[in-house]
DNA sequence: CAACTATCAAGAGCAATGCTCTCGATTCTT
DNA sequence: AAGAATCGAGAGCATTGCTCTTGATAGTTG
């Protein structure tokens, strides 16, 4: 659907590219870049990451770093694709090859998604925190993201089918009902209304969870985090499997 | 318990303030300063405040800024107090003289200080987005951080009270248990574990709805925002009142 | 009222940033 | 082997946050 293929070099690659001494090297460069910048928003957040102390860690100067991404936001929209397919990444392996209950898989995510956002917290507010840049949200960044959605949708699609979740039909309101329609036909099919509304139900308890512990607004509130988390995403999931 | 009456001046005022010539001017200037910031702020986002903007569009000169606010930070900081007080500000005129049920006065606060969000994006990206220098929470912002949260323990109360909030007990891992207590015997007395931890869970989901939206995760999955929020906040709501 | 002190706006200045442009040098293509 | 594309380096510009000094007020105190 979108051009998600590319997402690598900012700027434009020769026609050529992928085998010539230069190509290498620029691949090579970029994906250094990229990396000097990871540690730094690691260490000190978004907003401290800048290109002259980049290249200056590189041993380059400041100008030769925009050969690679024509602008600090490129950096960042770079970034983030990264922290997209990270998170997507320890989602997808949290449940790898298992094929148990629903609702211990959907612990076993919600764990993974909060377990990496406990230890890259810099890069979770680059993705779930306000928004950087003005606004952005190129075409490149929106399949990343989207991935670990889709393992929701996954779970919702396998708990329907093998009969776990509760589909009773439930009133709802006709534009809710046709955002739904759309969502299942765009990427969970046979997935009723009610199922697909708990999902999003579920999915804002996740993150806004996951927020509200990460941006310090349960401080002084919650103490034992992990032992809270798992008992609201235990919550979270029997009222997703069973409506209540 | 804090000390929240300051929160005004950011420098220290002389000790008979208030009443002389210099002391008005002094209130006045530290108003239009973050009056103008504030501007700045809806206009372009938190990023883009500058001390010397504001000073320019209030025709003096950078320096003569920091005798009010001793850094950028400390703007912002101003900034974010009074972010924190209009969202409570907003949530309690939702419900002020309304003894109604609990369920649509839930429904009230919701749309309240989602309206609010969707109103002053980025005030709400301010104080519930990532933390933006870094990782600031002075004493002076976490009473007024605390005022909206009341509006929900309140509303927990009335309804425990008024028996409109079903409280069948129900296990609860020990240390979960220990964190509700105590704030049980901070904010809400009489509530038990049951129903604060569902209030824990619809905040998190009101709260986590509007950050998904407001941040544009939802983008191409909901059209409808106002229809899916009010469908979502009135399904928290009931699960709030009676166990699912 | 006079003398003293605290507060103020203004200006110059420093280090740092994002970004642009130019200039040789290298590398690739034809 | 000639021509074109790409590269690193350097200088430079506008902007930012913040500090320090200076001279003019406003305030307090004798």
């Amino acid at each position: 659907m979108h051009d998600m293929a590319v997402a690598e070099h900012s700027v434009a690659d020769p026609p050529n590219a992928s085998h010539t001494a230069r190509a290498r090297a620029r691949a090579e460069l970029t994906q250094e870049i990229k990396a000097v910048a990871r540690r730094q928003l690691a260490e000190s957040g978004a907003p401290s990451i800048s290109l002259r102390s980049v290249a200056r860690e590189l041993g380059m100067v400041s100008s030769a770093v925009y050969r690679y991404f024509p602008s600090r936001d490129d950096l960042l929209t770079a970034l983030i694709i990264d922290a997209y397919d990270a998170v997507g990444a320890a989602g997808e392996q949290a449940l790898a090859g298992s094929h148990s209950a629903v609702m211990s898989r959907w612990l076993r995510v919600a764990e993974a998604i909060r377990g990496w956002a406990k230890a890259n917290p810099h890069e979770y507010a680059l993705i779930y925190g306000s928004p950087v840049p003005g606004y952005r949200a190129p075409q490149d960044t929106i399949a990343p993201a989207a991935r670990v959605s889709l393992l929701l949708m996954r779970l919702l699609v396998d708990g329907v089918d093998s009969g776990e979740i509760d589909t009773t039909e439930e009133a709802m309101p006709r534009p809710v009902h046709a955002d739904l329609a759309q969502l299942r036909a765009l990427a969970a099919p046979g997935v009723p209304d009610v199922v697909l509304s708990r999902g999003l139900a579920a999915w804002a308890q996740l993150f806004g969870l996951i927020c509200l512990e990460l941006f310090g607004h349960l401080h002084n509130v919650v103490h034992d985090y992990d032992a809270m988390f798992r008992h609201q995403m235990r919550r979270a999931g029997q009222q997703l499997v069973s409506r209540g």
